[in-house]
RNA sequence: GGGCUCUUAGCUCAGUUGGUUCAGAGCACCUGCCUUACAAGCAGGGGGUCGUUGGUUCGAAUCCAACAGGGCCCACCA
């Protein structure tokens, strides 16, 4: 049973009577509450004898504003704190930002264009002064908004990921790599953004279809008048060409072989190679090689011993290897030099093409292919144990489960990450260069540890720190952010900590899965590597927001709405309420402003509710008959109903869970509960009711708080005067034995004839005030208890039975009983009979039907008995229900 | 090219091990109501041969195959 704490005297009224308004203002209420919630330090966690439950927010970048993702990503994520913490746990919620080195870094260098200073003019310090001046300004506000939302986060806890403790882990956790072997150096193919002039890893490039040319170039060949002709996409590469590549077994070509080829405009002369990697089919089944700018080129290149020419420079305009071109943007030479090769009567031909072109998944500019030097992580080690945790022992599990496939693919194809970026924003890699070989470097977590490796390594005492230079170069991002679940708790620097041992590994993570591998992945394999533990136990991946062509909501497109805003219009719990009904885990969001004003009506809903209960006269008087039974089915109801959430929350059906209390609050609760207790127009209600529909109400407050904290609380306050302690927030989730169950279906019975009734009172237009007298046949049939909650909500005069159908009177059926509803004046007859033989025909059929399987000996021989018996009672109950069927018609007749 | 996934009412989606409770929910829609909590509401109602075609089975929205059409992820074909 539920406990509550709650005492009324006779004749007590509710707290706050007077003057409540009839439409529910979100807008006036919420940031009360909020800042009630928070001098109240509801949110705030420590360790104590509690079980924890712990999530830490994905967190958001430091320059970000909210947007309808982080809305919803939020709202659920606030959910199941709330949820937790009815649940008696100790629930923190980490909230925080992230660096985000690329996207930050490209504003504070627009920022800085803006006041007229160009990156390359100022120092490495200097600029680090500006950035962290950007962050300071900006870098609280999406938190801020968070909290517009109703987000319960521990904003004691909130944490940068270059906060001195987070970037000391990210150090220390580079160096521990780097001393295991795992971290090496590289002289690589990298993706290379021109626009943010760094190296990405493969997970921030994303290929998007172009529609291009292909280029078909004719390359004269040295000494004859032959010309062989390539096709390419990129005709500006040819002045990094090294090579034409023919395929040995071609015989189009077979007299080329050893001969040299010209490069058009460098004049160049250049091998004939032959590889089997070219493919006959494609182009004209020959190959330009340019083994600076591209993977594959560069492969073919080391094979046969070629020259590498780069021709960009960082910003992907030529160098001066693009001769009479230096300085132009590649797609401007792009366009300018086919012109050129056309004058020149070699370019043959273009053709439209659709090819596969990587972008920065920050910048949106074209990747260019280049060889660099950078520092990768060995991934496959990481992995194993991560690919055991979610597809063999289980101890991660992801919501929806299919996206253990894909991660699951991902893991089991994993290659080397590439973690050093050009930027300054960001962790410096911690390598420290004292000499000019490729090997005279260290690697420590400071200047001075390097100074001690360094003069062991070079065996030279007198190298001063003067010497020594660190690496320019900044870590990847998400190189920190892989470590947030345990460096949230400084469980890297300080692995015995209090907090860290209470709060890791986490208990759920919820994120979009866009950042599965950027994110998610890395930090199951950070937290097998670092603590040896699942960093989470559960993985909630949210859907993509879209609008309602399903297009994905973005700046760009302009089809965003503006979070706040909508807060600002339909309140935070009616948009919570909106982004949640139509959320399933892992299906995209198609988010439509209406569902928001559903969610508010609900709101509304549930305010109206608190008025007409509020405004009750209490007596000491005699309870109800109807009252007392619609009481014990709604408790009964809410029990299994309660269950039914429970189960959702278990298997993170958060929508689902929403709409069982949608449906219990505006259905049961509003519609059929209220309804049976409501005293007549200014009659007072009984002190007993009473006390119960307060303590139920408030169990469906409970069970609504962690999708509508506001209004929730609101009311709550509103029913009595509260203590600290006896916040809705903090208070306990309602726990209900299952007794009673029957009455649901009992209940079900009594509201099926309740709709009969007005049904046939609507077609008769016959009046609630018009009060009808009810029969029926078969006293067995209904239990006569629920005839008080029928007459009342059927607003009859009475309820009695009949040995024969009354004359002038229209008939129902539920279930094998009929109903007779007498009618004074006349009755549509022939109407009700062609009605009555309708039903019967379809029952004779129907009872066909079942009587036909039921005649199948390989059914009743290989089904279940329970099915078989199942088909009987079907039969015997259509047979029941003819009979009453022809009965009834020979009495019309 | 490889892998994954989806197709059920006008829209968005549930349908767990094939079997009364299986053809559902919410919204939208239609009809009637300004009934003294709520028109942001109340009451009543209509609507789907479960993408197509075969197969397995006593029995298929559910299992299998093929096809049609979406979506996602991965991949170096110029």
């Amino acid at each position: 049973m539920i406990i509550f704490l709650i005492s009324l005297s006779s004749k007590q009224k509710l707290y706050h009577k007077m003057s409540i308004p009839s439409k529910y203002e979100a807008q006036k209420v919420e940031n009360q509450w909020y800042k009630y919630w928070m001098d109240n330090e509801y949110f705030y966690s420590t360790p104590d004898a509690r079980e924890s439950y712990t999530i830490v927010i994905p967190p958001p970048n430091v320059t970000g504003v909210l947007h309808m993702g982080h809305m919803l990503n939020n709202t659920l994520q606030d959910v199941l704190i709330r949820k937790a913490r009815l649940m008696g746990k100790n629930a923190c919620w980490v909230p925080g930002t992230d660096h985000a080195s690329i996207a930050t870094e490209a504003k504070v260098v627009a920022r800085l264009k803006e006041r007229g200073i160009a990156k390359s003019d100022i120092s490495r310090d200097e600029f680090l002064d500006y950035a962290w001046e950007w962050k300071n300004e900006y870098g609280g506000v999406i938190l801020e908004q968070l909290k517009k939302l109703g987000c319960s986060c521990d904003w004691k806890r909130t944490k940068f990921t270059m906060d001195e403790d987070m970037s000391a882990s990210v150090i220390r956790v580079f160096v521990e790599l780097y001393n295991k072997g795992l971290i090496y150096r590289g002289y690589r193919m990298v993706n290379w953004d021109p626009e943010a002039r760094t190296t990405l890893s493969d997970e921030e490039v994303i290929y998007e279809e172009q529609q291009g040319l292909l280029y078909y170039i004719a390359y004269p060949i040295d000494g004859t008048d032959e010309r062989l002709v390539v096709a390419t996409t990129r005709p500006e590469t040819i002045l990094g060409d090294t090579a034409i590549c023919i395929h040995p077994q071609d015989e189009r070509y077979a007299h080329l072989k050893g001969k040299k080829a010209i490069v058009p405009i460098s004049n160049r002369s250049i091998p004939i190679i032959e590889d089997e990697y070219v493919d006959l089919e494609f182009g004209t089944g020959c190959l330009k090689v340019t083994p600076a700018h591209d993977e594959n080129d560069k492969a073919l290149g080391e094979k046969h011993n070629l020259e590498t020419i780069d021709i960009f420079n960082a910003d992907a305009t030529l160098n001066a290897h693009g001769l009479h071109y230096e300085g132009k943007d590649r797609f401007v030479v792009r366009d300018e030099i086919s012109k050129e090769l056309k004058g020149l009567g070699l370019l043959e031909k273009t053709e439209p093409y659709t090819n596969k072109v990587g972008t920065s998944e920050r910048t949106k500019a074209v990747i260019e292919p280049r060889l660099s030097e950078q520092w990768f992580l060995k991934m496959d080690t990481l992995a194993q144990p991560a690919i055991d945790a979610v597809l063999h022992t289980g101890e991660v599990k992801f919501f929806p489960k299919k996206f253990e496939k894909t991660y699951r693919h991902w893991m089991e194809n994993i290659r080397d990450w590439n973690i050093s970026r050009q930027l300054w924003w960001g962790q410096r890699i911690p390598a420290y260069y004292y000499g000019k070989g490729s090997q005279d470097y260290v690697v420590a977590e400071d200047a001075d540890q390097a100074l001690n490796l360094a003069r062991k390594k070079s065996e030279n005492d007198k190298l001063t720190a003067k010497n020594l230079r660190q690496d320019k170069d900044v870590l990847d991002t998400w190189f920190s952010s892989w470590l947030w679940p345990i460096s949230v708790f400084d469980g890297i620097m300080e692995p015995e900590n209090e907090d860290i041992k209470y709060y890791y590994p986490t208990s759920d993570l919820v994120t979009a899965p866009d950042i599965l591998f950027f994110w998610v992945a890395r930090m199951i394999m950070a937290g097998y590597e670092f603590k040896g533990q699942r960093p989470f136990e559960n993985i909630y991946l949210t859907g993509i927001v879209r609008d309602k062509q399903r297009r994905k909501m973005s700046k760009s497109l302009g089809n965003s709405p503006d979070a706040l805003e909508l807060i600002e219009h339909y309140g935070a719990d009616s948009v919570r309420v909106g982004l949640m009904l139509s959320s399933a885990a892992g299906n995209d969001l198609l988010f439509d402003e209406a569902l928001c004003q559903q969610g508010k009506n609900f709101a509304n809903k549930v305010w109206n509710a608190f008025r007409l209960v509020q405004g009750w006269e209490v007596e000491d008087i005699p309870q109800a008959e109807s009252a007392c039974l619609g009481l014990e089915w709604y408790r009964a109801k809410l029990a299994k109903t309660l269950s039914d959430i429970n189960d959702h929350f278990d298997k993170y059906r958060l929508s689902d869970a929403l709409m069982s209390v949608y449906k219990l609050v505006w259905d049961d609760f509003c519609s059929w509960l209220l309804e049976i207790v409501k005293p007549a127009y200014q009659q007072p209600i009984d002190k007993t009711t009473y006390k119960a529909i307060i303590e139920l109400f408030e169990a469906n407050l409970c069970i609504l708080h962690p999708f509508m904290p506001f209004l929730t609380e609101e009311i709550w306050q509103r029913i009595r005067k509260r203590n600290k302690d006896e916040a809705l927030i903090v208070s306990s989730w309602p726990t209900l034995s299952l007794n009673n169950q029957e009455l649901i279906p009992e209940f079900e019975f009594a509201t099926t004839v309740i709709s009969a009734v007005r049904n046939i009172r609507k077609k008769k237009n016959l009046a609630n005030k018009e009060a009808l007298d009810l029969l029926f046949i078969d006293k067995e049939k209904l239990d006569q208890r629920w005839d008080v909650v029928i007459k009342k909500l059927a607003y009859l005069k009475s309820i009695g039975s009949v040995a024969a159908a009354v004359e002038g009177a229209v008939t129902f059926r539920v279930k094998s009983n009929e109903y007779y509803i007498a009618l004074e004046g006349k009755l549509d007859t022939e109407a009700e009979i062609e009605k009555i033989k309708e039903e019967l025909e379809y029952t004779q059929g129907f009872l066909k039907a079942v009587e036909k399987k039921l005649a199948n000996e390989r059914f009743v021989n290989n089904a279940p008995e329970k099915v078989v018996a199942m088909e009987k009672k079907k039969a015997s109950d259509a047979l029941a229900k003819i009979e009453t069927l022809e009965k009834s018609l020979e009495s019309l007749k």
